[in-house]
DNA sequence: TGTACATCAGTGAACGCGCGTTCACTGATGTAC
DNA sequence: TGTACATCAGTGAACGCGCGTTCACTGATGTAC
């Protein structure tokens, strides 16, 4: 698979791994391409038979991200299935989950500054991977009273925004954040106090 | 106030509050001592009078923001008094009050990388702040039978991540999130939802 | 199987740039007498 | 009120650095015959 020499074999899908594990590193301020270049074993003007530069690079890695995401919320959607609640659930900690497992992923695709809008493809990944958890609430909306039922993608926004913030503050060496309580445990129960009081779950549950 | 001339009078608060709308205007990356020596009027060798660096102006546009909110945070607490549920509601709209009003200060703080741990004073003052959500939590679980209440300190990170979620994703120019709810409705009704789940506001509130 | 040639991925040197930081200096201010 | 002097905030030139990007090039690969 790896062959050396003055041909690299397939150098773009390296180039995008060390920019990867350079963003998980030393975050996005400390992404260089001509680190990500030498991590690769070539050199930076290398990057740009493949790449339009540093945006582009990163843009990639994102996108690659939001692939890996989307289709893991899809399979965690799809195992709860035929429970909306089940699969709502899953797909909460399906969130975390990528969060943990592709931390270089996370961050080139939420903190790095890129915006999604930047190409049609992004965009349309992104999207993808919303409308998981915006199907998921709308599913689980039908279980709702009608009278006392918020929109389908308020609650998305909500449980996207408790996914997120637990994230960003206390699965990372945050801001001297040390919880007594894992990542994990705190967003399930939040999600649980949360599906709780749309009445999804009985009081005592 | 402002006597212009060699000597500038007041340059390290300047040069805060030219490093704070630098950090507003293009992000925590964008931010060079240079720029932010220039638009106070003044070489980036006299930066170096006042602060031991790049870093340490940064990690003081957090101390100040940290301040702020920590007084914000207490203030609303105390106006809620003496209903616990008035209190805890009124910490939850006041971080996103802040975040709102103060938006260089609070990207300084939590999206910076300037670590928390920086400093004594520093920690000692976002201390401040999160002593604020938790003693409201604290407050607020008395009111929850025993056998149902969950930890004050894991009810206070639950509203402190959605609350920081919410910020992220709805209160800026996010990911193409353009949600048809303001930030404030988000929070205001994610949190809603969430205490009713603790079985603090009646079903149909 | 062998040769000629087109393709193109990667090289390496060079560029201009703005960065953070240092240094000896100088000009303004304030105080002692 | 006036002069001498200490203090110190800000200057400006210089530094080394690594960055992203460009360019003409060259070496490896693959294809035609």
């Amino acid at each position: 698979m790896t062959k050396r020499g003055y041909h690299h074999g397939n150098l773009r899908q390296a180039l995008v791994d060390s920019a990867l594990s350079l963003i998980e590193q030393r975050g996005p301020t400390g992404f260089t391409l001509s680190e990500a270049a030498k991590r690769a074993g070539v050199t930076p003007a290398a990057v740009y038979r493949h790449f339009e530069g540093r945006e582009d690079l990163i843009a990639e890695a994102a996108r690659q991200g939001y692939e890996i995401f989307a289709d893991l919320m899809q399979y965690a959607y799809d195992k709860g299935q035929p429970s909306a609640l089940a699969a709502f659930e899953a797909t909460g900690r399906a969130y975390l989950a990528f969060a943990r497992k592709y931390p270089g992923h996370y961050i080139a695709m939420f903190e790095s500054g890129i915006s999604v809008n930047r190409t049609p493809e992004l965009a349309a990944v992104s999207a993808r991977a919303r409308g998981v958890l915006e199907r998921a609430a709308t599913d689980l909306s039908r279980h709702i009273a009608p009278d006392r039922r918020p929109p389908a993608s308020m609650v998305s926004a909500h449980i996207w925004a408790m996914s997120h913030g637990v994230v960003e503050l206390f699965a990372r060496n945050s801001p001297g954040t040390a919880s007594p309580f894992s990542p994990e445990d705190l967003l399930e129960s939040g999600i649980g106090i949360y599906l709780r009081g749309l009445g999804l779950i009985a009081p005592d549950g």
